[in-house]
Order: C-alpha cells, then sequence, then structure tokens
DNA sequence: CTAACAGTTAAAGTTAACTCTAAGTCAAGA
DNA sequence: TCTTGACTTAGAGTTAACTTTAACTGTTAG
C-alpha cells in the first residue's frame, strides 16, 4: 500500500491520530495532502519523515528543534550545511547518551548484586 | 566534608534546591534531617540516594516508580525480593533502550552519509 | 434515506517534573 | 541593633508533549 488514512498510518507509525495531528499542526509535517473531503492521505514519504522524527525525538530532541531540522530538509541543498551540522550534533549527543546509560546500567546491576 | 547545606547539596548533585526540595516532597528522600532552625542538613547517605535516584530517573524510571522502589527499600531486607525484580525488569528496559539507541545512532549516521 | 462511522477543527484539559513567588524565620557581621 | 543573606513553607505558575472534547461533515451499508 503506500496512501494511507490517519487510522492505518497510525497504526503502522505506532503513533495515535491524536499525536500525528499534533504534530502536523505543529509543523512537523508538512507535506501531508488531504482528499476532496478533506482527509488527511499519507504517502510513503509521509511514513518515512515520521520515523525519521520517532528517531530524532526518541533520542531526546525536541520536537521544536526537530520542527528546525525539518524547516532546513524543506529548504534542500541550500541548508544542507546548517542541516548535517545539527545532526553531526546530535550524533555525539547520542553517542554520549549511549555511554551514560552503560554507566547508569552498571550501576543498577552492582545494586542487584549487592543483596542487601 | 560530610554535612552539607542544601546549597552545597544542590552543587555536589547538579540539581537545584528547588527539584532537590520537590524530591523531598514527593517522598524521595525520607531521611534527610534539620538543624535547630529547621535548616535541611544532607549527609553523605543522602546524597548517595539522590546519586541512584539521577541513575533510575535517567534511565527513564518516573519520580513515581522511584518513590516505590525507595518505600521498599525503607522496609528493609522484608522487601528485598520485590526491590530487587524491579531493579531487575529495569535493568532489562536499560538494556533495550541502549539497542534502540544504536539502532537510532545508525539512522542518524546513515542520514548524515547521505549528502543530499 | 438514514444511521453509523471515520474523519475534521479549534480549543480545552492532562500529566510529569519541575520552577518560581510571597511571606516569613533565623544567624551572623558592621 | 540592624540588615543581609540563606534558608523555610505553601501554593501558584510553567513547559513539553500529548490527549480529549464538542460540534460538525462527508462516505458507506442496509
Amino acid at each position: 500500500m503506500s496512501i494511507y488514512t490517519i487510522a492505518q498510518a497510525s497504526e503502522e507509525v505506532e503513533l495515535t491520530p491524536y499525536t500525528l495531528r499534533y504534530y502536523e499542526k505543529e509543523g512537523l509535517l508538512p507535506n501531508v495532502i488531504k482528499d476532496s473531503a478533506g482527509r488527511r492521505k499519507y504517502r510513503d514519504d509521509d511514513l518515512q519523515r515520521i520515523g525519521f522524527i520517532k528517531c530524532l525525538k526518541g533520542t531526546g530532541m525536541s520536537l521544536k528543534q526537530i520542527k528546525e531540522y525539518g524547516d532546513l530538509y524543506e529548504q534542500g541543498k541550500a541548508k544542507f550545511k546548517e542541516r548535517n551540522a545539527m545532526l553531526e550534533e546530535h550524533r555525539e549527543k547520542i553517542l554520549q547518551e549511549i555511554k551514560t546509560q552503560k554507566k547508569y546500567l552498571k550501576m543498577v546491576e552492582a545494586k542487584i548484586q549487592m543483596k542487601i
């Protein structure tokens, strides 16, 4: 399938229809089209975009920053440098976060081993 | 030093005095004592507890669950099993989260490499 | 033809986790 | 003694990210 209703898209990306509409209202999904009755139609492009939004959000980027990134993305190769700079900075943040998670994992494991 | 004012503890654990009072109000720090003038005095025990709270919180546990854990902790070895079960479950969550972070890291890196 | 259904909008409500304000207390230094 | 500064409390305010409500509309099955 390559055209989805909001219910189908919701199922596909594991976000509620409320959330999808909310993301759109916040400007994160500028390319979702509507049919003659005003109903949203999601295409594969849209689902991929949502997938990347989930990736950025899941690694701690705020919706506000995700929107900034998306806005740069919309401006095409003119803003390629800025856009990639954002991603590279974010990459560092993720690496740091993984380190922190590993440290915390060790703390939790130590506590489990304590047996007191 | 082994006794800290709220300002010193705040500095030590990198949380604002507001947050420390808030955690206490929420029951996460049941053992903080006060001097004759009613001012909080943090001991090393308290700082360690805050350190572990930061660990749990930093790995996605809600303050509500952290309080549950702390409440079990207060009940000593009677609740050892339950307490450790919580930690073991949380350990799995952290492991899963690290996996997810690594997957997302790859996605971001792929996007960086795209050069479009 | 009509009832049920899946969608629409604008706007209000919710939740977690702080963060700040206002009014007050207490101890220490000039 | 007076003032300054670091604390105290209860309670209000903030922010992000949803989540729900109310009122409405267009599509589809009987």
